[in-house]
DNA sequence: GTCTATAATTCGATAGAC
DNA sequence: GTCTATCGAATTATAGAC
């Protein structure tokens, strides 16, 4: 059995709380309720409510960034690489749905110039990903169509995950997962 | 050119302004603000800032199902049927990306039992989707495969589009942007 | 329809004792 | 680490005059 310290039920339960109503919706009052204790011991975890949100943000995102580039930089072909940075996101989702949930849905909340810093990460991560469609189609593997259309696509498919891992009772196989969205994302819908 | 009521103007303002931000990132002092009027004049339009909210959502949602409705018992195929719900929400993406963008964003926002009935609807609506598809497997139109998660994949992939619309400087083409995804939900990216 | 003024509440955050 | 007490700002909404 894991032992968890109160600094973590706390990152644990407010993750939760801001992923369920919003970050906006989410007072300091609801998450000092949650932990049984009073506002005012929140401030012994974080500096402020928004450089929680930014942490959060930032980190995954970071992180995303570093495993993407080892794939990109690796030996793999194309679709192998792609086929790698969606497994990755499936498998992380199984994990960490909440945070994928936050990461989402409340970047938005983010303040003037994090929230462009985060866009242009997330834009350049994106951007990365359709180079490799772009060298998918350039070496056959895959067909003709808008590149950027279709790295829109998959960021789409991939992103609502998290919604199936939280709402769904049975507990979710995570490979079923992987192989039913590596199916629809490369063989489509439609009998051969 | 089209003549614009001062209160036509304080919806699509508003609409856009809850988009952007989100809505309870939006105050009412925005909203006034984008107006160039006083706070309490906002109330010359509407009865309070959930019930702004409460109408668009249902509003929309009931003419989506109204409209599912009549595809569903009309005498095309399962996949033809499909096809038409799919082309419906990426017209309807075209012309009103800001009512999807609170459609997919917002209802979280909504109260209690409103909340509880919004999510009951949308819940019926997809369920009347995967039945189609269910349809197309049966008659061979489409591959086997998991009906819910398709379902949930199909979804995922047309409430991200409005993003697209929103952000795309040059003006997209609705009837490619129809085609590509299409393409990407039934023939998926590998090549043949 | 528009304004001024303000009520009533809720919000994030801090001071300071224990 | 936890509490009580409270601040100052922001929030939705209303009253009532013009």
């Amino acid at each position: 059995m894991k032992i968890i310290t109160k600094k973590e039920k706390f990152f644990e339960e407010t993750l939760k709380l801001i992923s369920e109503r919003g970050f906006k919706a989410t007072t300091m009052r609801d998450i000092a309720e949650r932990m049984n204790f009073e506002v005012a011991n929140i401030y012994n975890y974080i500096e402020s409510k928004d450089a929680l949100l930014e942490n959060y943000l930032f980190d995954m995102l970071i992180e995303f960034t570093s495993y993407l580039d080892n794939i990109v930089t690796s030996s793999y072909s194309p679709v192998e690489k792609l086929k790698l940075v969606i497994s990755r996101h499936v498998q992380y989702t199984a994990i960490k749905p909440y945070e994928i949930s936050l990461f989402v849905n409340e970047w938005r909340n983010l303040n003037g110039p994090k929230l462009k810093e985060f866009e242009e990460m997330r834009m350049s991560y994106m951007q990365k990903v359709e180079k490799l469609i772009m060298e998918g189609i350039e070496n056959g593997e895959l067909r003709h169509m808008n590149t950027e259309f279709t790295t829109f696509m998959i960021f789409s498919s991939m992103r609502w995950l998290f919604n199936m891992v939280i709402n769904e009772k049975e507990k979710i196989n995570p490979i079923e997962m992987e192989k039913q969205l590596m199916d629809f994302i490369f063989k489509g819908i439609e009998r051969k």
